[in-house]
DNA sequence: GTTCTTTTTAAACGAACGTTCGAGCCGGTC
DNA sequence: GACCGGCTCGAACGTTCGTTTAAAAAGAAC
């Protein structure tokens, strides 16, 4: 179905897409309305400040994201009963909403997921906080007991190093941006990425 | 040794410690040389410009990093002949040198090499791929050489994913600031962080 | 002490930023 | 036609940015 560009949704599209490429602060509002053909006041009608843009985006791309980590969750913890999840399927079913747009070149949503992890911006932090808690709760508590014998404080620190390789590849994108061109072949799928990502990250995840 | 307290040295050190804490385009050289106790004038009349004070800090804190990593790696080479580099010796002469002040609560290096990797400067990024180039070069030599099962196009992905965790790690430091607040135990000592990086990344990058 | 260079200083520059304001436009409803 | 609320528009607000200037201060050489 084809969206209505109002001019509501063509400031969010074109500030995604900046955000994605540039940074928040490094885009300013006279570039999105510029690139969205609006008026520069309309961003302060519509949204009251390019922070209440910045929080509407947040939420309006965030929030799908980490329903759909929650949905896979359930799924897998009903199925299995009490048992623990295989860490490969746990793995999965939170990177993959992430990751699914990864293959389109044209999409922008996975270098917006990614940069707005690195954004120095305090507010932005805590806005991202409340958006992630309870999928950082579920799925931490799930890994305890996916990897019993791994301590927690330990399985914290590796979990990080987990979280650090999906930003980082999310934020590169299917360019060769990182310091060291070394991000993603030209030709690879999303499919193949994520099974990638998935199965380094169990075999460092689980490692004795 | 006690370092000289010269204007110059002041702003660089002012400048590492904001540059760490909010990133580039967030610090003005108003804030910076306010920090550092110099005129704001100073910074153009040693560095030229903002990105000329930008480009020497990367000089200056990278090159010794970069530096011990290309000496660690000639070290291994030496010792063992012609002989692939066991995958492990070959992570930690490369992590060690980037995560050698991580214990140091003080220290604001390892947050600002982090930062650095994350800035969406344009020029900046071109200054350090120079600077990254010949350790780029020969360690992704060596880990073909040390993983010859892996095909080159999932070495490329798996190191960046390694890369990563690395970046992740440094620019969170040893306060939970990521998203996920799982960043690094509080106790955590830099040589428990190293090892616990070698083993993880050992275990994903090399994994079937 | 004088001269010349190097360094520091206060003040200002033009540009760009986020934000605000008020008039104007356009859709309905009486 | 008159009215009105939702929306768009150009223009300006005050602030902050990186940068520049020219003069004062400090230091070196003789």
């Amino acid at each position: 179905m084809e969206i209505e560009a109002t001019t509501k949704t063509k400031i969010l599209g074109a500030a995604e897409r900046l955000f994605a490429e540039k940074g928040v602060a490094a885009s300013s509002l006279r570039e999105i309305t510029q690139a969205a053909e609006v008026n520069l006041a309309a961003v302060h009608y519509h949204f009251g400040s390019k922070d209440g843009l910045v929080r509407e985006l947040v939420q309006l791309r965030f929030a799908p994201v980490n329903a759909a980590r929650l949905r896979g969750l359930d799924e897998l913890e009903e199925t299995l009963g009490g048992d623990p999840i295989p860490l490969p399927d746990l793995l999965r079913v939170f990177l993959k909403p992430a990751l699914l747009e990864f293959s389109d070149p044209d999409s922008v949503f996975p270098r917006f997921i990614g940069r707005l992890h690195l954004e120095p911006h305090p507010d932005l932090m805590g806005w991202m906080q409340e958006v992630f808690q309870p999928v950082v709760d579920r799925f931490l508590g799930a890994m305890e007991r996916s990897l019993p014998h791994v301590p927690k404080s330990v399985l914290l620190l590796r979990t990080s190093f987990m979280v650090g390789s999906m930003i980082h590849l999310l934020s590169c994108g299917r360019q060769h941006l990182g310091v060291f061109r070394c991000c993603v072949p030209a030709a690879a799928d999303s499919g193949m990425v994520l099974e990638q990502l998935v199965g380094y990250s169990a075999a460092g995840l689980a490692h004795v």
